[in-house]
DNA sequence: TTGAAAGCGCTAACAA
DNA sequence: TTGTTAGCGCTTTCAA
C-alpha cells in the first residue's frame, strides 16, 4: 500500500472576511419592512411580490424587486412559518446515512418531497433507540409536516403527542412498536425462506445462518424464514448453525469462521444482511474449499466476484419512495386507516447460492 | 432470476385514524400559554422550566412539567428561532444522497453537527447548478445557521448576501466560484499523477483516461494529473486515449470499449471516479485479455475482485468532518480568512494496477 | 422567584 | 391595487 502526500496543506486564500461579529439578530438580514421602506410601498405589497401573488402593478411590482435585490433580501421562513402552520418539510430518522442500504432510500424519499415542494431533514439513530426518539422530537419541535422513521427502538408512544397533532408518520424497514401508524417493510421473511429454501434445493442440509441482532425486526423475520425454510425440509437446526449479534465485522469473522470448522462444519451460509455478507464473503474467500452463499440484501459489484454473489435484494428506493408517497398522502387528507404494506423481495441467482455442497 | 413475491401486499391494520382535518394551526397543538394556563403558572415560568433555566421552585417546576406531559407540550422551535436569531441547523447541498461516495461524508457532516447541537437539513442538486441555488436559497429561508455545499455550478454569487449576512459557508470536493470561501478538497491532481505513474511504473505507455464531464473541478484537476504523469514520462498522449463526459454506464462502456480495441488499443485505464470505474470494470472483465487498470476513488469489495482493483482513494467522512468543523469554527468567530485545505489520497495497490502490458 | 409587556418577521383579514 | 392591523409562539426586558 502505496501513500500519496503527507498531511492536509493549508494555503491562505485572502484575508478579507469581515471580522466583525453580527450586532443584528441575522447577522444584518434586511426584512419585508425594509425592502418596503426602499421601494416606498407597504409592508404587504411586499409580500405579495414576494409570494408571486396577483394583485400588482408592473411598475410597483418592479420597484420591490429592485428593492429586494439591492439589499439582498431572502425570506425569513421561520415568521412565514410561525404565521401559517405549515412548514414544508419532512423529517427522515434512519439508521445510518453512511449504509449503502439507506442512500437510495433518503434519495426516493427526498425526491418525493421535492416533488410536493418539501424539504428534507434527516439524522442517524446509529441503532440508538434514545437517539432515534431524540431526533424526531427534534424534528416535531421544528414542526415538520411529516415523519419517515425507520425505527431503532420498539416502543414509539413517544410519538403520540405528535399524532394527535397531525403529524403524518410513516415507519419504514421496521414496524412502530406500541403505536397505531403506517408501516412499509420488505419481505423479510419471505425473502430469507426462499433464499435458504434456494440452498436446500442445491443440495445442502447444514446451512448456517449469520444475522443481525435479534431484537431487530428484519433481524427476527429473516432468522424465522430461515428455521421455517428447514423445518419445511424436514431439517432438524443446530444450535451452532445460528450466530445472531452486532454487524461489527470481528463478531460475524469469528461466527463464520466458527461455523465453517468442524466435524459438524455447515456447507453453505445465509448472511441476514449487506454488513454480514460483506464479511462472510471475506472469509470465504480465504477457505480452500467452496462455500456456498445468499445474503439479504443486494450489494454493488455483486455480479463481478467470483463466484457472482446470489442475493435476496429488497429494493429499498422502493421503500423510501412508497413510505414518503403515503406520507404526503396522509397529508392530502386522502388517507383514513393506518396500514402495513409488504414490498417483495427478489431471489438474483449470480453461481454463490448455486455451488453444490463440498464433500 | 427467479422471482419472490407478486407485488405488493396492502393489509388494513385499524381504523381509527382521526379523519378531520386539523382545524387549529398545528393540528392541536399547546402552547406555552396553555401549558402556563393549566399549571396556573405565568407564561414566563413555562419558559423557563422548558429551557432548564434557574430561579424556579422545585414545587412549581414540578406543577408545570406536569402540566406539559398532560397536555403532550412541545416547544416550538420557529417561534423560537424567530426571537433568537438561531437554528441551531445546518444545511448540506450534494450532488446525489445515493452515491456510496457522499454516504459517509454526510454522515460525517452529521455527526460534527450533532456534537454542536445542530440538526442537519440536506438535499441532492443531481449536478445540476439552478437545483443547487434553489436548494441553498431554501435553507437560507430557514435560516441555517451554514451551508455545507458540494458545488454544482460555478457561479456561487448568489451567496453573497447571505455571506453577508453571516451564514457561514464551507465547500466540499470543489471549490466555490466567483466568491472567496472556505474549500475542503481532495488532491485530485497529485492522486491522479500518482495513479497514472504507477501504471507508467509497470510498463504501460498507453494508457487510456475515461473520467466525468470536464467542467466539474474534480474531473478537470483529474485529468490534468493524467496528463502531467505521461508528460513527465515524456508519452505523447493521443487523442483517442481520453474520455470525457457523463457518467451514465452506457457512455463509459463505449468509450471504454473503443480504448482497448483497434490496433492503436491501450494496454491500461485510468478511471476518473467511482461511478466511471464500475462500468470499466464489466467491460474490462469481458475481455479476453487483461487490462490493467486504477480507478479514483475506494469501492466496497473492490479487494475482492479478480485481481483486486487498484485505487486512488480519497477519504470522503475526512472532506465531511473537515468542512463541518470549519464551519462551526466560522460561527465561533475563531476564523478569519477563507482558506483552501486539501486532503492527500492514498494509493491502495490490489493487483489490477500492477498487470503488466499485454504484448 | 415570578410575571407582564414588547417584539422577532411574516401572513391573514379587513379596510381604503 | 394598496395598506393597516393583529397575531402566530416564543424569548427578552424589566418590574414586582
Amino acid at each position: 500500500m502505496d501513500e500519496t502526500g503527507q498531511g492536509q496543506r493549508i494555503v491562505p486564500e485572502t484575508a478579507r472576511r469581515s471580522a466583525g461579529v453580527p450586532t443584528h439578530r441575522y447577522g444584518n438580514r434586511p426584512t419585508m419592512k425594509d425592502v418596503a421602506a426602499r421601494a416606498g410601498v407597504g409592508l404587504k405589497t411586499v409580500s405579495r411580490v414576494v409570494n408571486g401573488e396577483s394583485g400588482v402593478t408592473q411598475e410597483t411590482e418592479r420597484r420591490v424587486q429592485e428593492a429586494i435585490d439591492a439589499l439582498g433580501f431572502r425570506r425569513n421562513d421561520s415568521a412565514r412559518v410561525l404565521r401559517k402552520g405549515r412548514t414544508a418539510s419532512i423529517g427522515l430518522v434512519l439508521e445510518d446515512l453512511a449504509d449503502p442500504f439507506y442512500g437510495p432510500l433518503s434519495r426516493a424519499v427526498e425526491e418525493v418531497a421535492r416533488a410536493h415542494g418539501a424539504l428534507l431533514i434527516n439524522g442517524s439513530s446509529a441503532e440508538d433507540p434514545d437517539r432515534e426518539q431524540e431526533l424526531a422530537l427534534a424534528l416535531c419541535a421544528r414542526r415538520v409536516d411529516g415523519l419517515v422513521i425507520i425505527p431503532a427502538g420498539d416502543d414509539h408512544r413517544y410519538l403520540e403527542p405528535e399524532l394527535r397533532a397531525g403529524v403524518a408518520t410513516v415507519f419504514v424497514d421496521r414496524p412502530a412498536g406500541r403505536i397505531d401508524a403506517d408501516v412499509v417493510l420488505s419481505d423479510n421473511f419471505g425473502g430469507a425462506r426462499d433464499g435458504v429454501a434456494h440452498l436446500i434445493a442445491h443440495g445442502h442440509r447444514r446451512i448456517g445462518f449469520v444475522g443481525d441482532m435479534p431484537r431487530i425486526h428484519t433481524a427476527a423475520e429473516r432468522l424465522r424464514g430461515y428455521r421455517t425454510a428447514m423445518e419445511d425440509a424436514g431439517i432438524t437446526v443446530e444450535g451452532s448453525w445460528m450466530s445472531l449479534g452486532v454487524t461489527d465485522p470481528t463478531r460475524v469473522r469469528r461466527a463464520t469462521e466458527e461455523m465453517l470448522s468442524g466435524p459438524d462444519a455447515v456447507t453453505a451460509i445465509f448472511t441476514g444482511n449487506n454488513r454480514v455478507t460483506v464479511t462472510a464473503i471475506r472469509v470465504i474467500a480465504e477457505r480452500a474449499r467452496p462455500v456456498a452463499l445468499v445474503g439479504f440484501d443486494d450489494i454493488e459489484l455483486a455480479d463481478l466476484l467470483q463466484p457472482g454473489l446470489t442475493v435476496v435484494a429488497q429494493d429499498s428506493a422502493a421503500l423510501g419512495r412508497t413510505a414518503a408517497e403515503r406520507l404526503f398522502r396522509q397529508l392530502d387528507g386522502t388517507l383514513l386507516a393506518p396500514e402495513r404494506i409488504e414490498l417483495p423481495t427478489r431471489l438474483i441467482t449470480r453461481g454463490s447460492g448455486e455451488l453444490p455442497p463440498a464433500s
